[in-house]
DNA sequence: AATATTTTGCAACAATGTTGCATTGCATTA
DNA sequence: TAATGCAATGCAACATTGTTGCAAAATATT
């Protein structure tokens, strides 16, 4: 991580605040990606769940974070690398999410294959999201 | 498509109903992927939310539609070809969500790019999700 | 046509996400 | 560092999305 917490939240001018910091924390600790629901749980009661939600809208706004597609549907969010600037994100990116734990990893190291496109379509985008047993799971 | 409505729903052991029948068309007649809410507008008044529900869960798991992860995480559903099988989707699949009009195409003939993954880390699908914007929408 | 099986609709509920507004907390300036 | 302005929070209420149990209706089977 090149910045620090109250460092990244000032960048953005963003105030400080503790849900902000907490929030901000947990991504830094964490590996994966987390839904709102691990956040939820993993900060107490201590947050509103209105809060929760407002922060994350707002860190994937100034691009601190992003979401992950993923073949669940289920919405989750991770830690955006330099890269990543307000409102445009990365433009290639894989996912990994664990059939067998539901850990969502983001594979920055593994290079997203130009795919070739029908004429008229114009590429904002690509996600990459791959299923299946990460290296925890198999046995 | 190479097989007809009754016919499809016969082979897959489910008895013919006027929901599956009208779901079934709506997406036979879809060039796109279909959400829940298109359904249920299309549909009027005339089935149950839980019926829709219930069809769509049918369906995926007897392989005649799959979901499509979309970058903005919205559930979408559209049509399998031949080679899905109940529980076992396409392993490879391109799908484009157009960012102007929400229309999502599945590009069936753009090939998927082999991905290298970390060891450790099995594969099961692989999903290409791409946003932009589409053919009817560029000027 | 009668029976067995499946599907549907309703009701109730759970989870997820959004909005408005008063209160609180943060940042700024003097 | 105290006072002020602005931004963020918490609460309440609501909207949307998805799930479950069960009686009634429709479909399939004999």
């Amino acid at each position: 991580m090149l910045y620090g917490i109250a460092e990244t939240l000032k960048k953005n001018q963003l105030s400080i605040t503790d849900s902000r910091k907490k929030i901000l924390e947990l991504f830094m600790r964490t590996n994966g990606a987390l839904a709102h629901a691990d956040i939820e749980h993993q900060s107490g009661t201590e947050f509103d769940r209105v809060t929760i939600y407002r922060t994350l809208q707002t860190f994937v706004e100034k691009g601190i974070i992003h979401t992950i597609p993923t073949a669940d549907n289920s919405v989750r969010y991770a830690l955006c690398k330099d890269q990543c600037s307000a409102g445009k994100h990365h433009d290639d990116h894989v996912h990994f999410m664990c059939d067998a734990c539901g850990t969502t990893y983001c594979l920055d190291h593994v290079v997203v294959p130009a795919v070739v496109l029908p004429k008229g379509f114009t590429v904002t985008q690509t996600d990459v999201v791959i299923s299946g047993t990460c290296k925890n799971c198999v046995q």
